[in-house]
DNA sequence: CGACGCTTTGACACAACTCAACAACCGTGG
DNA sequence: CCACGGTTGTTGAGTTGTGTCAAAGCGTCG
């Protein structure tokens, strides 16, 4: 695998996304990413309960976030990126809410807090580009919850692709109609708050009525416009088709 | 109502579970709180899909925060109460991904981002404590998340009404074992992803077997500690119970 | 008084879960 | 080379948790 340059670093595409950044702050987020640190498929780096010491940006491969249950269950978050930023929540809140795993094999970069906070000051619009960044994760993880909550499998499954795909979109890891994905069933299933064996009934139901077909690690778009429609799929960035009405 | 003296905001209340602070901090704090504006039961602050011009602090008073789908139907992330910040995702966004509610009449002040971000250059502490607050809130909603997806209705409104009386205990609005709590159990439905007429059954169950009764506005504990087993609770601040397992 | 909002209950339907079995594919080791 | 266990995917049959529909009770408010 070809090391990137860090001036398109996928990081640098994301960001790039909401500013356009001059080579100071490009060195500047060139800094943040040296140094990466590669992860084995399956090996976690944060787990649930520890103090959360670090947080890290992902220079590639596909990891998942998740809570344990209880009852040994556990709900998928979301499957980190490339490009994405992970347990920063942790760092802050001391003990980490949930754990980080690795499904693919890994690269991600250590980031301290105390090379962030300076940033704001020093280099204030990557700044506020990084906390744009956090508010599209955090809206991407309500709208999980709203589509855990209200949705039927059949749409929630559609709609998480969509997203993902828009995510991938944003560092150049998906054209318009397929992408790689090395999920399997049962990732997809505690992600979407299923059983696995549903979550396979709900892909060949995809599939059957030409959506879109998930099939050896490789998502493929049939008909995106259909699948919008079925999932009532909005972009991440805010364009909404809804009619919010107007009465109380 | 009586109007608070500033220096015990709730929202300092809660910040200062996290940091003890001096005068110039209160004062700051103070400051952001000034100006609080009465909002009527009912009036809907933030549209979805609107752009989102300033973000808020409760004072007083209960609200919902909310995604709108396509069907009509709706999933409220968040129930905000005093203390707690709305719309900041918002702002950042540009456009507003959700909608916010008044259930009782509510009192909030506004403050716009730039007031916000010099805040952390002159008082760091301040700062890190309101990204503490938010870190707190996020890990909220990614427990609801895991909640709705992987809980049963019964472990899921245990669970609801538990970090429930955490949050409102951190503002000084509940005592151990009962609060005011003016919830319909519509917009619990539309909280814990259930029908309004299942979370009925659901709370008969939970009165029946002499764990929580919510009757008339007001939530009352009666055997906190099996509630928690039941619902698998473990404070938001990180105590968990859970045994991480080990091997991969 | 009637209208309305909220709660409560029952009967029934259906989406999604569980259990069970099997197929395909892999890497490993004999 | 083939046998083997482990992981992942597929399918069917039966169960169950939760949703839907319908109706009634009960406050409150105009």
């Amino acid at each position: 695998m070809p090391s990137l340059s860090p001036e398109n670093s996928p990081l640098s595409q994301k960001l790039s996304h909401f500013i356009s950044m001059d080579e100071g702050e490009l060195d500047c987020l060139a800094a943040l990413q040296s140094n990466p640190i590669r992860l084995e498929r399956g090996s976690e780096l944060i787990r649930q309960g520890e103090v959360g010491r670090f947080a890290c940006f992902m220079q590639s491969g596909w990891g998942c976030s998740f809570k344990l249950l209880q009852d040994g269950s556990r709900q998928i978050i979301t499957f980190p990126i490339a490009g994405d930023c992970i347990g920063m929540r942790s760092v802050l809140l001391r003990v980490s809410d949930h754990s980080f795993c690795a499904l693919t094999d890994v690269s991600v970069t250590r980031v301290e807090v105390s090379q962030i906070l300076p940033l704001f000051t020093r280099y204030p619009r990557l700044g506020s580009a990084l906390l744009w960044a956090t508010s599209r994760d955090e809206a991407i993880t309500v709208d999980h919850l709203a589509s855990i909550g209200r949705r039927t499998a059949l749409e929630r499954t559609a709609h998480f692709f969509l997203e993902l795909s828009e995510r991938l979109m944003m560092v150049g890891l998906t054209s318009e109609v397929e992408f790689h994905c090395p999920l399997t069933q049962y990732d997809l299933a505690d992600a979407l708050g299923l059983s696995a064996i549903h979550v396979n009934r709900v892909l060949r139901e995809l599939r059957e009525i030409k959506l879109l077909t998930f099939h050896e690690g490789k998502v493929t778009f049939h008909d995106k416009a259909a699948l919008k429609t079925l999932a009532g799929y909005e972009t991440i960035d805010g364009h909404t088709n809804i009619d919010t009405g107007s009465s109380t």
